[in-house]
Parts: C-alpha cells; sequence; structure tokens
DNA sequence: GTGGTCTAGACCACT
DNA sequence: GTGGTCTAGACCACG
C-alpha cells in the first residue's frame, strides 16, 4: 500500500480518496479491516494524526466503522459505498463544467478531446 | 460587473479566472482598458489588496499589462489568450480524468452522462 | 491579560471560560473586540492554535463573532451571555450533585460546609 | 453489579469511584472480597486491563489489598475509609466553587438552587 | 496586520 | 498493541 501524495490537496484528502477508490474497486471489501493510525503513516511516511483525520473523514462520512481500542473496519453496507460513488461521480462532472463552460468548448469538439484522454 | 464568488477558490484566482473567461468570450477585447483596483474592488465587495493580487497575477500571466500611472489594460496578442484557453482545456481535462478514472466508469456512461450535463 | 493555567483542564478550555467569566463579570463588554490571536498567544505564553481552538468554540458558541481578516469581538446579544450564564451554573450544579450523591452528605452537612467555603 | 459509565471520566476512574462508593455507603464491608478482575470485567463489559488499572489505583490508594492468588478484599481500616470521604467532599467542594465564583452567583441564589438540586 | 488550515509531536485511555 | 485529544509549527488567503 502507498500512495503517491500530490501537493495541490491536503494529505488526509488523498488517502480518503484512496480508500474510496480502493473500496469501489473491489481492492477492498466490506467488513474488511484497516491497517492501524500508526501503521499506516509508517508506510506512507506521515504523521499519525494525518491519518488519524483521514480515518476520522471516512467515519464522518459513514464508509468506515471505529471502536475504541480495536482496528477500523469498512462499512459492510454496500449501497453506501455505491452512494458515493455516485455522488463523487456528479460531483466531478459538476464542477468540470462550471470551470469549461465559460471556456467556450462546443460539443463536438469537447468529444474529440475527451474520446483522446479517456483511451490516455 | 459582478461575480459570485464560492468559497472553494481563494478569491483573487476567481477574479483572475473571470478576466480570463471575458476575454476568451470576446467581451473584452485585446487593448482594453480595465476597471483601477479601487473601483473593482468597491464592485465586487472585497479589498483592494484581492484585486491588487488578481492583476498581479494576471501580470505575471502575460494576460494584462500595467503602466505606471495609466489604467492596465488586456495584452494585444491573441495567440497568446488562444495558448491560455487551450492549455485551461487540457489542464481541466487532465485534473478530471485524474479523479474520474479510479471510479470505473466506463467509455459508454462517461459519454451519457457528458452530454447530459453538457445541455444542463 | 493573563490566565494562570492549571493542568486538569484544557488550555483552550480555560481560555474560553475566562472569556466567559469577564463577560458576566461586565469587564467585557457586548461588541467589544478581542486581542487578535497573535497577540493572544503572546500575552499567554501559548501557541496561536491554542488561542485559535479556544476562539472557534466561543464562535460555535455564538459568544464570539469572527469575520475574515478582521478581529474577532463579543457577541452584541445580551440574552445570549445571560443564557450561558445560567446554563453554566445548572450543569456545574448537576456535576457536583452527581457526585456528591454517592457521597451520603446530608443537607444540614452540606449546608454547613457550603457557608464555610463560599466565604472562603 | 453495574455501573452506568459516562464518557466524561475515564472508566477505571468510574470503577474507583463506583467502589469507594459502595464502601461508605456500607454495601461493601470492611474485609470483604471483590470479584475477580476477570468476573468484574464480564459483568461490565470492559476489557481485564481496565478494571485491573481500576484495582491498582484502589490499592495505591490503599483502599483494598491484594495478596497473590487471592482474591482482593476491602483494606480493614475504617478511619482510612473515612479519611478519603472527608478528602474527596472537600475536593469536590473546592472544584465546585473554584468554577462557579467567577460565574457571580450570590449566597441566597445559591442556597435555594442547592435546596431544589438536593431533593432533586 | 487579520483569521484559517494542514501537518506533526506528545500524551492519555482502552483492548 | 489499539484509537483519541491537546498543543504547536508552518503556511495561506484576506483587509
Amino acid at each position: 500500500m502507498d500512495i503517491n501524495f500530490n501537493t495541490r490537496n491536503p494529505r488526509y484528502i488523498q488517502i480518503v480518496r484512496y480508500f474510496i477508490n480502493e473500496i469501489i474497486n473491489g481492492n477492498l471489501a466490506p467488513g474488511e479491516g484497516l491497517p492501524s493510525r500508526r501503521k499506516l503513516a509508517l508506510m506512507l511516511g506521515v504523521n499519525v494524526n494525518t491519518v488519524q483525520r483521514a480515518y476520522s473523514e471516512l467515519e464522518r462520512q459513514k464508509i468506515i466503522v471505529t471502536e475504541f481500542g480495536k482496528p477500523s473496519y469498512i462499512q459492510s453496507d454496500k449501497s453506501r459505498i455505491n452512494e458515493i460513488r455516485i455522488s463523487l461521480i456528479n460531483d466531478l462532472l459538476d464542477t468540470f463544467f462550471d470551470e469549461i463552460r465559460p471556456l467556450n468548448v462546443d460539443y463536438e469538439e469537447l468529444n474529440t478531446l475527451i474520446k483522446e484522454k479517456y483511451h490516455n
């Protein structure tokens, strides 16, 4: 497990996104245990509190469950996971269009660009 | 002239983007003068320094030109404006795909969503 | 302005209590400005963030008002202040009785003790 | 035997207080044996180590006595128990007055409130 | 100058 | 060992 941190976004947010992605891709199954704050901090080379903040956020979004003294684990509810995926996709699209609209890209041009980028 | 500031991005960046958009859409022509820092600050309800920072950024990107004592005006070079537009579009697309890729949206689904969103 | 920090309670809580007390005692009037985070931190010999946390808590309790870039000031609404005083007194009494009840102090004895302590 | 744990204080402290209260109220007599760590942990739904910490604290305060291999039992010394009670009452009163003094409650008002609260 | 956020170190309670 | 909180340093946006 490793994350290539970029400098644009806070690290704790990038950790949150990493876990969401792993869950959506099926690499992390509902009910599965997460690494402890300390261990993950070591693996990622960040402070324990940065991981702690990420886990708190995941907890707040009801993506993971935490009990005192025990390792946190992934929320079993599959529908919650799907809910989050849909909402993330919509947010991304909305932000994207809000920003690209004033640049006057017509539908044809946009489609061409997307086709290109989609397949790298 | 007015801007609906959101809270996600710094205000001075939103001012920069506003001018870039206006130029691209032809509402501001190359050579045209900009409002003074003070006036714009009043119009937007922000501090003069915030406008100043935006104008500095526009100058740094060679989008406007400032000469002492005269109003700043828009860079005449049309190709520079187009360059910026292309680069903005590419950045937006790259960011968008970086973020949506891990969400496993297949090409069909993506196209459907984009068609919907494009026409609001 | 100075606070004798004890070690039992978090410093930021003690700062919160200090301001509440000052307001209740009339030493700080509604509308009055607070020292900036930095200045107060210097005066108290704590980190800026400790003050920041205290101010956030005061803000959350609607005791002070904060606008970006400007100094925070005390909530003008006097009734809110009184509300807080009453609620603090009740909380103190409830906690006190929860803890003293199991110690079997009869009413007479309790009154004698309180009379003594009240006048130091 | 059961304890309604609150979240404000550490559990092991609440267990300590529980035993002190029981002794003061005569529900636990000097010399009487205590449940084993394991049994009590089960009854209270906490980890054995939490009970262990509470028992250690009780021992440190010379309230219980532990001999290897035998159940722990309550310190026979009655005067020690009374000493603790007096000291607890004084601590409670001191803390209470330290916190309520800055709230400017006059003696009359305080007495009225205490009369009310004392009889629930 | 002002307020706000992210990261990190130290320490505590709990299993 | 686990998770949780308090304090603090560095940096950013805004007036």
